[in-house]
DNA sequence: GAAATTACTGAGGTTACCTCAACATGAGGG
DNA sequence: CCCTCATGTTGAGGTAACCTCAGTAATTTC
């Protein structure tokens, strides 16, 4: 009974589930963020700095998993909103360090705790032990 | 102990553990749907034919939640891949209706068996029981 | 000194969407 | 019957967030 089958019918509807709570977070996470009038990727990046301190925008790139000519892009947006600054590297000449200005500091602190308010919102609605239930079978998941 | 309480440093990792499973999940997906040559949305737009049937470009466009003009070109590039057929709908002379064509169905047909094979690689590292427990869970917030 | 690294730029391309405006056909109501 | 609304389609043009490729410049490394 509790047999470990490949319940296929099952599992097809828990990635459907899965998904559906994927995109009312992915909406809500969106909502949350527009105060900010910051695009998805620009407030990965400032989570990255944010975590890592100051970075090359070749390390950014790797951490975004996007293209270095493109993280290039993302620093200019980030750059001209003054949430970012670029200064030399004073190990390597050739290089570029990139870090939050103390607006872009503020700022990624508020996204922070907006993301902290709406990760309440959105996961609050479950008891303690099904959040802990939850974390434990996502970790399981994650790889 | 089990007090309802805002734990919110735990709903931040909850909601990046959260992303963290459903980036793995897109990709082992998108991986699935490879020899198909078929692209997410176009996958989508089957599936709302395997299960409603033939539709109208326009409650497609519903489903998938995307302009009616979108739809449009969704339709086209099933069409071209021979995948669906649009026919007139004899009920409102200026309507049409896409339908799968057996190609289409052969398909659709084979891209949820391949889902289905990669649901069961996926969640089938957990046990019958947490698979339940995910599940049951996943609902509650599934709004 | 030659080769590799680092960053930047410009050009052009892609995907999957969007809006707006227009057109043809046909449906439904008065 | 006429008018308005609904339906599908098309064209033009736009956007976001990426991509590749090619080339420049400065600097480090072998």
């Amino acid at each position: 009974m509790t047999e470990h089958t490949s319940t296929s019918a099952d599992d097809e509807s828990l990635a459907e589930t899965f998904w559906a709570v994927a995109s009312r977070l992915r909406r809500q996470t969106r909502e949350s963020l527009a105060p900010w009038d910051i695009t998805p990727s620009q407030s990965r990046a400032l989570g990255v700095l944010a975590r890592h301190g100051e970075v090359r925008p070749g390390t950014l790139a790797e951490h975004l998993r996007i293209a270095p000519r493109s993280a290039t892009e993302v620093v200019d947006d980030l750059q001209t909103r003054g949430l970012v600054e670029r200064r030399p590297d004073p190990a390597d000449r050739r290089a570029t360090l990139v870090a939050l200005t103390e607006e872009g500091s503020r700022v990624s602190t508020a996204i922070r705790a907006a993301r902290r308010a709406e990760a309440d919102r959105f996961f609050g609605h479950l008891s303690d032990a099904d959040r802990a239930e939850l974390v434990r079978i996502l970790r399981t998941l994650r790889g």
